[in-house]
DNA sequence: GTGAATGAAAC
DNA sequence: GTTTCATTCAC
């Protein structure tokens, strides 16, 4: 499969007929050769080839199986910047990984409750593969009669509730595209969506190919043929209804970039194990807990959804999944209260920062609009996340935590001017696996598990302090805009009244 | 409240 | 160059 610009400032998504499209997403699995001998688990690997610029990368989906684990589809989504008006805006809709639980859908969670964003339909599927997906800034979605980026969806979408209209402001355009049932963010509906999901979805095929063969190995075009012949749909019905329970992460190098190597527990035998790489920002919907990531700061910098911090055995869900509506995620959405981003964001970001704004106007929910105080009603929100065991991102970390503990917590009402300094890159990382090493060494005072993180950290790798380093970075700059006193030094009681 | 680590920023 | 403070929690 192959994925490339076309004129016109479009996207697509280009299947050749020699691919073994997956027809929910376009994302393909090559399916050749043998399975090397014991490996029974599935392994999707999903990269995001990152370029220079981390804001901004080229989506590159990357698909393996370990019937031929030297095979290597990828998929690179490239929006095409030639026609003017094609702005960064666009670009969102190419940073999005498009996970059951990625970034994307962050947009199109019923229960997110966007007062402004259209409503969202339930999505028809239909087993046509999907050959084409375009987009132009001359044709919005619902005008496209072109070959449909998703054919599963419903031929009775509310096109016309969405209609373009001349002058209309380009990022509501946008968001409306992006929100669009044929757009592949909109492909949310667990059951029926294809894109991303299509990653997990489609992968049972994927992972019953890895499984032993019942009888002789299968062959490759065993494996083409079961998945061209059956329908999304039928891969997804029985898959992962309960979600995937994560029980397994590490870090590692791949093409140059850290990525999280994840396995997951779709919670069947027959499904074994789901192994997929992904992006260290890479947010995931998290039973009880709402959106997750393993680097909540990274993920907030990049997509702009605040996230709890990830652990084994969370239950990671499709946004499309009654357990993931139930969630009461109000919380994290307000968090889109304390950015003030502007039309230079350009981003998913903004745009959703912007329908946050819109709502919490509609909402006239009163009391004060300053910075300081939504950041405050931040850390509520985080801190009301009772299920929710650990921070939320660190930008909207446990400032509010509100223990006995006077210095740490100034963030509160008695001090609400006063902010937390974002934590440097030893402190992210020492957070993270503090508990790791306190479990590791146990009996052991605190203090003497600092000294082993930092002896830890002297010996890691540059490339492995990379990611707490550009985490740390994101997130000063991310304060420094907010709060650019961050770093104050403290004067003796002048900040307390 | 202290301490133990590291690092960024203010003094 | 020095100081402060981010996190964490037993003490």
């Amino acid at each position: 499969m192959r994925t490339e610009a076309v004129d016109g400032g479009a996207a697509a998504v280009d299947s050749p007929p020699s691919s073994r499209t997956n027809p929910i997403g376009g994302v393909g699995f090559d399916g050749g050769g043998e399975r090397p001998e014991g490996e029974s688990e599935g392994n999707l690997e999903m990269a995001t080839g990152l370029s220079e610029n981390l804001k901004h990368p080229n989506m590159v989906w990357e698909v393996k199986t370990n019937q031929m684990p030297n095979a290597v589809q990828k998929l690179l989504f490239v929006v095409d910047k030639r026609t003017s008006g094609m702005s960064e805006s666009l670009e969102l809709l190419k940073c999005n990984e498009n996970l059951p639980s990625s970034p994307g859908y962050a947009s199109c969670d019923e229960h997110m409750e966007l007062d402004d964003l259209p409503e969202l339909q339930a999505v028809q599927t239909d087993s046509t593969p999907t050959a084409l997906f375009q987009l132009g800034t001359d044709v919005s979605h619902q005008e496209y009669s072109g070959p449909s980026w998703n054919q599963h969806t419903s031929n009775n979408n509310s096109e016309s509730a969405y209609s373009c209209e001349n002058g209309v402001n380009w990022l509501t355009e946008l968001a409306n595209i992006a929100t669009s049932p044929q757009s592949p963010l909109m492909q949310c509906s667990f059951y029926n969506r294809s894109s991303p999901v299509h990653i997990i979805a489609t992968s049972k095929s994927l992972h019953s190919y890895a499984r032993p063969p019942p009888g002789s190995s299968k062959s490759d075009s065993s494996f083409s043929k079961h998945h061209l012949d059956e329908t999304p749909v039928r891969h997804e019905r029985d898959y992962g209804s309960d979600g995937l329970k994560l029980i397994s992460h590490e870090e590692s190098i791949s093409f140059g970039e850290s990525v999280l190597k994840l396995t997951f527990d779709p919670g069947t035998v027959e499904d074994g194990l789901l192994t997929v790489e992904c992006r260290l920002d890479h947010p995931f919907y998290v039973k009880n807990k709402g959106w997750s990531s393993f680097y909540p700061s990274l993920t907030v910098v990049q997509h702009g959804i605040p996230c709890c911090e990830m652990h084994i055995g969370d239950l990671c869900l499709p946004p499309g999944h009654p357990d993931a509506i139930n969630f009461d995620d109000s919380g994290v959405f307000d968090t889109f209260k304390s950015y003030d981003f502007t039309p230079m964001d350009s981003s998913a970001v903004y745009v959703l920062s912007s329908m946050a704004r819109q709502r919490r106007a509609s909402l006239s929910c009163g009391g004060s609009g300053s910075q300081d105080f939504e950041r405050s009603e931040c850390s509520k929100n985080c801190v009301s996340d009772g299920s929710s065991q650990l921070s939320s991102s660190s930008l909207c970390s446990k400032a509010g935590k509100s223990h006995s503990s006077g210095t740490a917590s100034t963030m509160s009402a008695t001090s609400p001017n006063k902010c937390k300094r974002p934590m440097n890159a030893f402190m992210l990382f020492a957070k993270k696996y503090r508990v790791e090493y306190t479990q590791m060494y146990p009996g052991k005072d605190n203090r003497a598990i600092s000294v082993i993180l930092g002896d830890r950290w002297k010996k890691m790798k540059n490339e492995e302090r990379r990611m707490y380093t550009l985490e740390a970075k994101a997130l000063a700059e991310e304060q420094k805009r907010l709060n650019p006193d961050c770093w104050k030094r403290k004067r003796t009681n002048s900040y307390i009244v």
